[in-house]
DNA sequence: ACCCGCCGGTGCGCCACAGACTTGG
DNA sequence: ATCCAAGTCTGTGGCGCACCGGCGG
């Protein structure tokens, strides 16, 4: 079953604030989100299905279960059994949707209970508005239907073929709920070339509709990110590689992967310019540390997992990417690019404390920097 | 080939203080 | 064994500085 919410510890949490490195139940998401204009901009996400610690980035649609990058990456890993699942992308979104608004973002979440509207967002529900989805779906009736426009969510091999995927960012109302289609990877094999660039409508139900959380159940096993590895593999190291110095730039370049559905047509990797997510949290590779803000993990950014077999023109032989991915495991004991919020009281309070040159000053005296309202004090 | 200065990237320490944790009665 | 108070420790984010490697002269 799946962990309780952070916030009120007493309801089921569904989404994950990375801001605030979260789990809420919906009800304390609206509540929390809805205290001022910044926490309004926190992006979140479903939970994942499986370890429901992380952020779900993709929906599986054999399995119907969103997963976080890693479990996706350990149960749909080349060669393994599920590796031709046809995978979409799940969004996630700012400000303060309703419950139902949110049942038409996350379509294939069934059982999204109600949330009392926050009187602070109502304006800010009302002027949701996405114009610049590149996935229109004009027949939708509803009246505000073009959240489901976008929030059903895109299929994986539409990021993937698209040319130039546009940027959701900043393109909807200042106050509105923003959905911020998360990057995926395109992993070899898994998605049905045939079926992208359809559109999905509530009328397209290809999935079915029965409670995701019917089996949101994961062992009795502690899902700290202490055992991280532990519970996921190599999944860490893999991730770690991802950052290997001469791999980066290889990463960067559009190239082919090999499918592992051999009926499909090998995919161009997009390039990570053409990453929606980029744009939105400013991301410089390979210091990427804002790569969590809308639980985009730079190695999605990158396209393929970088343990992923190069391709026939791949930017590296095996040696000389054994060389890099040592300098980057040397470099990552000194770094901290998993950085774990352990007591969001704490964040919440360094969040928000006055400081002098970037130190806390003490309670009543002089600071040069607000975080809240960025004045000065003298 | 070597040295030097410049530049950008990176890591680390500092700060206050709430809350977690430990210890002793 | 349990409770409580007091003391100690931890972790949080932005900034400035030091360090490092790459590059050009």
């Amino acid at each position: 079953m799946g962990a309780l919410c952070d916030f009120c510890g007493e309801q089921r949490s569904m989404v994950y604030c990375r801001s605030d490195a979260a789990s809420l139940c919906l009800s304390c998401d609206r509540n929390v989100h809805s205290a001022n204009a910044l926490s309004r901009r926190h992006t979140r996400t479903l939970l994942c299905d499986r370890c429901a610690s992380q952020p779900a980035m993709v929906r599986c649609l054999v399995e119907n279960a969103s997963l976080c990058q890693n479990c996706d990456w350990n149960g749909h890993s080349a060669g393994s059994s599920a590796a031709g699942h046809k995978r979409q992308t799940i969004n996630c979104y700012s400000g303060c949707p309703s419950s139902s608004e949110l049942s038409k973002i996350w379509t294939f979440v069934s059982d999204i209970p109600n949330v009392a509207p926050e009187p602070n967002c109502e304006q800010g529900i009302s002027m949701m508005s996405i114009s610049d989805s590149g996935v229109s779906n004009q027949d939708n009736a509803a009246g505000d239907s073009s959240l489901l426009d976008i929030a059903s969510a895109t299929l994986m091999s539409d990021l993937g073929t698209a040319g130039k995927p546009k940027s959701l960012i900043g393109s909807s109302s200042e106050a509105g709920v923003n959905l911020l289609p998360l990057a995926t990877d395109q992993m070899a094999g898994s998605v049905d070339s045939t079926s992208a660039k359809v559109p999905y409508t509530a009328d397209q139900d290809m999935f079915s509709k029965d409670s995701i959380y019917e089996d949101f159940c994961v062992d009795d096993v502690d899902l700290s990110f202490e055992n991280y590895e532990e519970l996921f593999g190599t999944s860490h190291i893999q991730t770690e590689q991802l950052f290997d110095d001469a791999g980066i730039d290889s990463y960067f370049e559009s190239k082919e992967i090999p499918s592992g559905n051999s009926d499909e047509q090998p995919k161009l990797m997009q390039p990570v310019t053409s990453n929606a997510v980029s744009a939105d949290s400013g991301m410089s590779i390979p210091g990427a540390k804002d790569y969590q803000d809308c639980g985009v993990s730079p190695v999605l950014l990158m396209g393929e997992p970088p343990w992923h077999p190069p391709g026939p023109e791949g930017s590296f032989a095996g040696a000389t990417r054994d060389d890099a991915i040592t300098r980057y495991k040397e470099k990552k004991k000194r770094r901290k690019f998993d950085k774990k919020i352990r007591y969001a009281s704490r964040k919440a309070r360094a969040d928000v404390r006055k400081r002098v040159k970037g130190r806390f000053v003490k309670a009543g005296e002089a600071y040069d920097y607000d975080p809240l309202c960025e004045t000065r004090s003298y």
